[in-house]
DNA sequence: ACTCTGCATCGATGTCCGTCGATCTGACCC
DNA sequence: GGGTCAGATCGACGGACATCGATGCAGAGT
């Protein structure tokens, strides 16, 4: 999983004719690829992706008690899913009396969406 | 659509009631949500970020035998990464004599960039 | 036909992930 | 304190993933 961004072009044609031009080399550090992997790798399943749905649709904070309905999965399991997106940055969570409420934090979307414009 | 959810003083509920309204959402989403979930998914790898940035960064296509030295990975891991890639409808490849070239698809990055928003 | 080259595929391995039931924690109420 | 409820955590299981060396395969050149 390392990647070396640091080397230089070394590409030697041993014989005939180059294969293609000079690549433009990845002004995206390793660290920053890291970073945005790792945000990207926490949409990479429907019900976190559809849970940031759901959340950024609500301006304001949503109960774990509303979201467990809306998925056929056990409550541990989206609780799992929650913590990988609170893991990542995406969301964050704040409790109030018994439950507990989640909200986005839309700056991490916008790391990748900036990534990818 | 949008619930307020924060400003409702449920720790007053009484017993045996939910402790929002249920919100009920429209299940056209989850077809949707599963294709941008590959999306990600498929993103969510550094090597293969960085893959799609070099290939992205380039204007036309760009032979494995470039990319391979780019990374600090066997190039079967390399051929695996770009089979990912391309199953996930991200990238193409195109062979030309003894090289492969592959290219960036910009459409499936607009798929996930348009829900980013 | 034979060889070399560039890339894909195969098989194996160790790790991570999604999922569940069971259990624990914290908060409320009597 | 005892009971109840909402979530989080734990432990386990099956499947998926990243990685590698070895091998297959197609095209180009001799």
């Amino acid at each position: 999983m390392s990647v070396d961004l640091t080397l230089e072009p070394k590409t030697k044609r041993p014989k005939g004719e180059p294969c293609c031009e000079p690549v433009v080399y990845p002004d995206v550090e390793r660290a920053e690829a890291i970073r945005l992997a790792e945000l990207a790798k926490a949409l990479g399943d429907p019900v976190r992706l559809q849970l940031v749905d759901v959340l950024r649709k609500h301006a304001g904070k949503v109960c774990v008690c509303e979201l467990v309905p809306l998925f056929d999965i056990a409550q541990p399991t989206l609780s799992h899913h929650l913590r990988k997106l609170r893991e990542a940055g995406i969301v964050d969570s704040e409790r109030q009396g018994l439950w507990v409420y989640y909200y986005v934090l839309p700056e991490a979307l916008r790391e990748l969406s900036a990534w990818l414009h």
